[in-house]
DNA sequence: AACCAGGGTGATG
DNA sequence: CATCACCATGGT
């Protein structure tokens, strides 16, 4: 379905439909993404630094080979996932959503790894995007793996962090949110939490399970299932999503999205992000 | 069952 | 320059 070549140290994949960089990587979903200019953007993603480049369909990223897309991007930006065909059954749904979708076509959940996510989440609680990308980019350069003849760093493991105290992770200036990490991480390590085993349990068990972390709630919970999990079914509610179902969804709760109203969930939330006018 | 702290920053006026 | 809001949660 998708035809791949290489040049020389970077993969080309054609045809890379309903796929926007910038609306899918800077709308709140990951934050270890940097744009370049000229539709290009460089990021991390478990042990791969790489440059990305999307025009006329054609996705190229640098450097990478064809069993390194097989492995890992494929996946990552959720390629064999008909979005087209998702944003004509979320649109029949209702009138709204049809227009929020049509806004931000491009936005795709990204398959991201779940402790990633998990932790991502827990910093971004009562947070705002520029701080949660700052205190991220510190957790790695502190305490994860430097990536072999780049200047960027994998996202710590549990592992790396296990046994850190809160003045450990001062430098993050974390805030209250450093303990909640710990807890975190003291969960997995001990096996009291297993993430392999969430994967497969029924969504409610996992969100329980998830919940029983120090600083995770229903919204943390719900993003870490949506973004690190992909349960698409999950709909993360905050402040704008509260608004956003009030006013332009009157009646409506998120389970009349269907299977997919995580991703609905991603297109109404761009879109009233994008048009405070909305709610004025 | 309402409130409020915890840390810091960007946006707003 | 002050104030507010922030992809929330836990504790009181």
């Amino acid at each position: 379905m998708y035809e791949i070549t290489q040049k020389e140290n970077s993969v080309q994949i054609f045809p890379v439909t309903d796929l926007n960089l910038e609306q899918t990587l800077f709308c709140g979903q990951c934050f270890r993404w940097k744009n370049l200019g000229n539709n290009t953007f460089c990021g991390v993603v478990k042990n791969s630094s790489v440059t990305i480049c999307l025009e006329n369909s054609v996705l190229s990223i640098t450097p990478c080979a064809e069993n390194g897309f097989e492995q890992l991007w494929r996946q990552y930006f959720d390629l064999d996932l008909d979005y087209a065909k998702i944003r004509k059954q979320l649109g029949d749904i209702h009138p709204t959503l049809k227009k929020a979708a049509g806004f931000s076509p491009g936005i795709r959940i990204l398959r991201q790894d779940p402790w990633e996510a998990l932790c991502t989440f827990i910093i971004s609680q009562n947070n705002n995007i520029p701080r949660i990308t700052g205190i991220i980019e510190r957790l790695c350069e502190n305490f994860g793996t430097r990536i072999e003849n780049s200047d960027f760093y994998m996202f710590p493991t549990v592992q790396q962090l296990a046994g850190k105290t809160p003045e450990d992770l001062a430098p993050l200036r974390s805030g209250f949110r450093a303990k909640y990490i710990l807890d975190a991480v003291e969960k997995i390590n001990s096996g009291k939490l297993i993430l392999e085993d969430i994967k497969n349990l029924p969504l409610e068990q996992a969100k329980e399970q998830l919940m029983t972390i120090k600083g995770v709630g229903t919204k943390v919970a719900d993003c870490a299932l949506l973004f690190g999990f992909h349960r698409l079914s999950c709909f993360p509610m905050d402040v704008w999503m509260n608004r956003a179902m009030e006013q332009l969804f009157p009646g409506v709760a998120p389970a009349d999205f269907g299977e997919y109203a995580g991703i609905a969930q991603q297109y109404i939330f761009h879109y009233s992000r994008s048009n405070p006018q909305l709610f004025s």
